[in-house]
DNA sequence: AAGTGGTCTAGACCACTCC
DNA sequence: GAGTGGTCTAGACCACTTC
């Protein structure tokens, strides 16, 4: 029976003080030096304990300042609405101006995407795609991928209406066949569009769109899970 | 403009390889041994650089054996009914078999929980709470609490019908008012139910069911990110 | 300038796996 | 028993924040 690590021990007993409420969110934890006397450690075995607890998400660290107890961070419930099927701002009222500006463009081209093609029903694997960011107070917050058969390559795009407004523009009446939810860890993609760190919570939404029983676009949005949460309500 | 750490360019390369497909699937990644010397760095730099890549979801690591690039695991799609708003295994056939053993009991008691208590209605923070366990082939895969008003505290629960089987057969016809979905990290309790890692992505998944127009049951349902995905299907 | 976290080297011993 | 990852100490210097 190994004994437990002493930087788990630390880190233990400080997650411990969190959940108590002893170290309120927002407050200041010991400095890695002052753990390290304390529990009579060197400074880096009371850093593992900090990057535990930074790993768990319960603290973050502010480089040259020192490590803080995370605030409980409200998400932003965005709507989903079960009969039209689309992504709709609301229910916090800020949101909807915080969404208004838009999809930001990020790219857009022909791509190789077997995934995507098979779930359009293409015989190729080739793709068009469009890439586009939504941002809430300037923090980058849903990245969405959308693909469409490449005979829409020539697809327009304007930001204020969004792919799926530009689609619909176009006289496409289309609807979700299916949705699929899952929860990832950042990889190095989310880590540079959704600008987290590496190991966050990444919420994934992935759909299909159908026009007349046809496939019509296949979206996958990535979420910061820390700052997203996704809600369907029945009427 | 501060260079890049010696760690993360080392994790950026491996990065690269793994996903270029020199390092696939399942093969065993340079000792830290090794990678210091090839480097030409102390081996705890060369291990750091193996936590970035544990921390990202691309390796892992098995003590006393060596570290290999993480299989890519099928998720085990979960289909919700958007008609009967129910869970229901399925879409992959042998889940159907996997979940046949029901909910494994894990708790049941009064207890004080303000938040569900709310959305219940009610006028005290007590509310009757039962937790269980879904496991796919031994491995705890979904957390359920369900929260129901303290007048049902003497609702008798069988494993093999479920939770809300028993509410079915009690006479209640009820369905889902609303859903929410997010993605967290893990926290302690998760790392116990779920066995986990710190740091592992954890599905959310929460909704209200009500019965005749009033508030019945709050469930959350807690997924391993890597092992869960939640489909809707419409027709 | 002082305080604090970020990176790195050097060296040691322990715990687990695999043969 | 050899190989490999896990933990820990000691000490150093750098980068960022705060005053």
């Amino acid at each position: 029976m190994p004994r437990e690590a002493r930087y788990r021990a630390i880190a233990r007993e400080l997650g411990r003080r969190i959940d108590s409420g002893d170290l309120p969110p927002g407050s200041r934890l010991p400095t890695e030096e002052a753990l390290a006397e304390q529990y009579g450690v060197h400074r880096l075995t009371a850093r593992q304990a900090m990057v535990e607890l930074r790993t768990s998400g319960l603290v973050e660290t502010r480089h040259g300042s020192g490590s803080y107890v995370r605030p409980l961070q409200r998400k932003l419930e965005v709507t989903v609405d079960p009969v039209t099927r689309l992504h709709r701002p609301g229910v916090i009222d800020e949101l909807a101006v915080h969404f208004a500006s838009g999809e930001e463009f990020r790219s857009a081209g022909l791509r190789q995407d077997p995934g995507a093609a098979r779930r359009l029903g293409l015989p190729d694997p080739e793709v068009y795609e469009v890439a586009t960011l939504l941002r809430t107070d300037e923090v980058p917050c849903v990245a969405s991928r959308y693909a469409l058969p490449p005979r829409l390559s020539d697809f327009a795009y304007d930001p204020a209406e969004g792919v799926l407004g530009a689609l619909g523009r176009l006289g496409y009446d289309y609807r979700y066949r299916s949705h699929t939810v899952s929860a990832d860890i950042a990889g190095p993609v989310d880590q540079e569009v959704l600008q987290v760190e590496p190991g966050a919570a990444v919420l994934v939404r992935e759909g299909l769109l159908v026009c007349d029983g046809e496939p019509l676009c296949h979206v996958v949005r990535r979420c910061r899970g820390d700052l997203v949460a996704l809600t369907t309500r029945y009427e």
